[in-house]
DNA sequence: TGGCTATTTTGACAGTGTCAAGATTGCTTG
DNA sequence: CAAGCAATCTTGACACTGTCAAAATAGCCA
C-alpha cells in the first residue's frame, strides 16, 4: 500500500522534498503531531538526520509546508453546487452539504487541519509568508462567495457577509476542533449537530425575523 | 491521595504544589505553552529539577492540574443574571453578556483555556480523571441551564437543549480558539462578531420561524 | 579532465522528560 | 528526648530532541 516515488527527478535522492512532506503527514496522522521529530522523519525516509534541513530551514518551515499542502486539498470542496427552493432563496441542502463537507474534511484530514488551523504554528509568529497568504485567501474566498450569493438575491440583503463568515467559520472550526481533539467523543452525534448548525445558518441567511 | 491543605504545611519548601501550579501558569502565559519545561519550572521555583515529580507523576499531570485550576476560575462567570423583555422570553442582553464573558475569559486567561480545551492534553489519552470529570461537568451545567430556562418558558419548546449547547459551544469555542491562536488578528472586530453570534443564538432560542 | 555547486553526511552541543538511586528533613512514637 | 520512618528533595544517568559547523559526496558544465 506504500508506493514509492515513481520518478527520481533530480539530484542525489530524487526529489526529497515531496517525499518528506508526504512522510511527515503520514507520521503525524499515525502517531500524532507531537510524535513527529526531524530525526525520525529522516530515518524513515532513509536519509541522514540533517538532510531535510537543506530543503527546509527548520522544523517549523517543514510543518508550514505540510499545512500548505493541506490548503491545496482544502480548496477542492470549496465550491459545492448551489440550489434554491421554491422560495427563490438559498436551499437548505446547500448549507447542510457545506457544513458536512467542512467537518468531514477536518476529521478525515486531521493531520493537515491541525497544522492549518491548529494554533501550534500560528502562535509562534514564524509562519511562512506563503502559508499566511494561502490561509487568508481561503477565508476571503468564503466571504466572496457569500457576497456573490447576496448579489444574486440568494441571501437576504441585511446580512453582513464578513460578519456572517466570521461567526459561521467559528462554528465550523469549533465543531471540527472539538471533534479532532477528542473533546466530543460521541461520533454518532456529529450529523445531528451539523444539521442543527446548518439550519441555524440557513435561518440567518434566508429568513428575516 | 492528594493533600489539600489550604494552609501552608511547611515541610521542606512550603507547599510546593501550589507554587508550581502558579509558576507554571505564569510561565505559559509569558513564554507560551511550548516553552514550559519541567527543568526551567523547577529552576524558577528554586528547587531541583526532580522535585516537582514528587507532586505530579509526570509533566502531563502537572498540566492537567493547571487546567483544573482553570476550570475553577471558569465557573465564576458561569451564571449571569437572567432577564426577559416585554415578550416574556429570554432577553437578548443575557446572551450577549454570556458570549462576551466566555470569549473574554478565554482571551484573558489564554494560558488556562489552552490547557482546558487546547487539544494538546486531550489528544494523548492520559487525562486525569478529575480533569475529565470537571470538563464534562462544566458542559453539563451549560445544558442544564438551558433546560431550566426552557422549563420556565424563557426558551422555545422546540429547542433541543443538548443540540443547541453543542452548536453554540462550538461557536464560542471556535471564536476563542481563532482569537487565541492569532488566526483572527483584528482585535477590534471581536465585539461585532460576538454580537452577531449572540443575535443568532437569541433567534434560535426565542424566535420561531 | 577539473572545478563548482548542490546535496548529504558526520560531529558536536545544549536542552528535554524521567527512571533509579542517594541524601535530607521533620513528624511520630517509644 | 532520641530513634525511626516516611515524606521530600537532590544528584547521576540515559535516551531523546532540534540544529549549528564543517566535512564529504555526487552531478553538472567548462
Amino acid at each position: 500500500m506504500n508506493s514509492e516515488s515513481p520518478i527520481k527527478t533530480s539530484y542525489h535522492h530524487g526529489d526529497l522534498r515531496h517525499v518528506l512532506l508526504d512522510a511527515a503527514a503520514k507520521m503525524i496522522r499515525e502517531e500524532g503531531e507531537q510524535a513527529l521529530s526531524m530525526r525520525k522523519l529522516a530515518a524513515r525516509v532513509g536519509v541522514s538526520r540533517m538532510a531535510p534541513y537543506h530543503h527546509f530551514p527548520d522544523k517549523q518551515s517543514l510543518l508550514c509546508a505540510v499545512a500548505e499542502e493541506g490548503f491545496k486539498r482544502f480548496q477542492l470542496f470549496d465550491c459545492p453546487e448551489e440550489l434554491d427552493p421554491a422560495s427563490g432563496r438559498l436551499a437548505y441542502s446547500v448549507l447542510q452539504k457545506f457544513v458536512h463537507n467542512y467537518v468531514q474534511f477536518a476529521v478525515e484530514n486531521a493531520e493537515y487541519y491541525d497544522l492549518m488551523f491548529g494554533g501550534h504554528l500560528w502562535k509562534n509568529q514564524q509562519l511562512t509568508d506563503s502559508l499566511t497568504h494561502e490561509a487568508h485567501a481561503s477565508f476571503k474566498r468564503y466571504v466572496e462567495r457569500i457576497r456573490q450569493w447576496q448579489e444574486r438575491g440568494l441571501v437576504l440583503p441585511g446580512v453582513d457577509p464578513l460578519r456572517y463568515c466570521q461567526v459561521s467559520w467559528s462554528t465550523l472550526h469549533g465543531m471540527s476542533r472539538l471533534l479532532i481533539d477528542g473533546i466530543y467523543v460521541d461520533q454518532a452525534a456529529i450529523e445531528p449537530v451539523c444539521d442543527n448548525a446548518s439550519r441555524m445558518f440557513w435561518t440567518e441567511l434566508t429568513q428575516n425575523s
